[in-house]
DNA sequence: TTGATAATAT
DNA sequence: AATATTATCA
C-alpha cells in the first residue's frame, strides 16, 4: 500500500460524486426503449442490493467533439476502469466457469455486468491470462508486482487456473450463479456507469446526467482525478467490503 | 500504464 | 459467420 493509497480513502467522501453524476450506460449504450425499461424513474427501492453492493464503474475520456447528445449507438465507449470489485467479479466467473469454457463471451454474460462488451472482457482476460502465467514462473512465494498486476493481486488466483491444463472441469468452485440475462430483465447486479467531468470549468461543474439506472442509492464510491499528460481519468469505484 | 482496437486465427 | 487470440496502438 502507498500513500495514495490512503490519500484517497481521506478525501474519498469529500470528492465523492453523487447519484446523479453517475450516467446509466445502458441508456446510452442501449436502444432508447430498452434503457428506460432498465431505469428507474422513481428512487424509492434501493437497498436490494446490500448483498452484491452496487458497483459503479466510471469512464473517462470523452471526445471534446461538439455535439453531447449524440446518438447512443454512434458514441465512443470510453475507457472501462477495472477495479478490484470487478475484478473479483471476472475472477469468480472465470473460476466458475473454469478455463476451458472461461471464453469472454461467456464470462462476460455471467458477470452480469450492465454495460460491459465482450471486448472488455477480451482485454482483460488477455492480460489476465498473462499474469497468469508469470506467477506461474515466480510460483512459491513471491508475486509479481508491476503495479499492472496489482489489481490482479487484489484478488486471489484459484489453484486450478495455474494448473497445467489436464482436468475437463472439476469445479465445485461455485462462487456465485448470477444467472444469465436472458431476456430484458433489469436485474443486472452491477452496472457500468460513466459520466463526464469538466474539469477546465469547475464553476459549472453540472452535468446533465439523466437518471439512474436501477442502483444509483447506495452508491458508495471514491473519486479520483489522474491526470496523465492530458488525459484526465476519473475513477469510481464502491467501498465494497471485499 | 491500462484498456481499446486492429489483425489474425479457429 | 462468429468469436477467440495475438499484436499493436493510444
Amino acid at each position: 500500500m502507498r500513500e495514495e493509497d490512503s490519500n484517497w480513502f481521506s478525501s474519498w467522501e469529500e470528492e465523492l460524486p453523487s447519484p446523479e453524476e453517475l450516467m446509466p450506460l445502458s441508456q446510452t449504450l442501449i436502444s432508447p426503449h430498452l434503457a428506460i425499461a432498465f431505469d428507474i424513474t422513481n428512487p424509492s427501492h434501493h437497498q436490494q442490493y446490500s448483498s452484491q453492493q452496487v458497483q459503479e464503474q466510471q469512464f473517462s475520456h470523452q471526445p471534446p467533439s461538439g455535439t453531447e447528445e449524440e446518438p447512443a449507438r454512434t458514441q465512443k465507449r470510453p475507457r472501462l476502469v477495472w477495479t478490484p470489485q470487478l475484478h473479483k467479479r471476472f475472477v469468480d466467473a472465470v473460476a466458475h466457469l473454469g478455463i476451458k469454457n472461461a471464453v469472454p463471451k461467456t464470462i462476460m454474460q455471467l458477470m452480469s455486468v450492465d454495460g460491459l462488451t465482450r471486448e472488455n472482457v477480451a482485454s482483460h482476460l488477455q492480460k489476465y491470462r498473462l499474469y497468469l502465467k508469470r506467477m506461474q514462473g515466480l510460483a512459491g512465494g513471491a508475486a509479481a508486482d508491476s503495479a499492472t498486476d496489482h489489481i490482479f493481486a487484489s484478488s486471489p488466483v484459484p489453484p486450478h487456473f495455474l494448473h497445467p491444463a489436464g482436468r475437463p472441469t472439476s469445479d465445485h468452485y461455485l462462487p456465485f450463479v448470477p444467472a444469465l440475462q436472458q431476456h430484458r430483465h433489469p436485474h443486472q447486479h452491477m452496472a457500468v456507469a460513466g459520466g463526464h467531468r469538466h474539469f477546465g470549468s469547475p464553476r459549472n461543474a453540472h452535468f446533465e446526467l439523466p437518471i439512474l439506472s436501477r442502483m444509483g442509492a447506495p452508491v458508495t464510491g471514491y473519486a479520483e482525478d489522474v491526470e496523465s499528460g492530458g488525459r484526465k481519468v476519473l475513477t469510481l469505484f464502491p467501498a465494497g467490503d471485499d
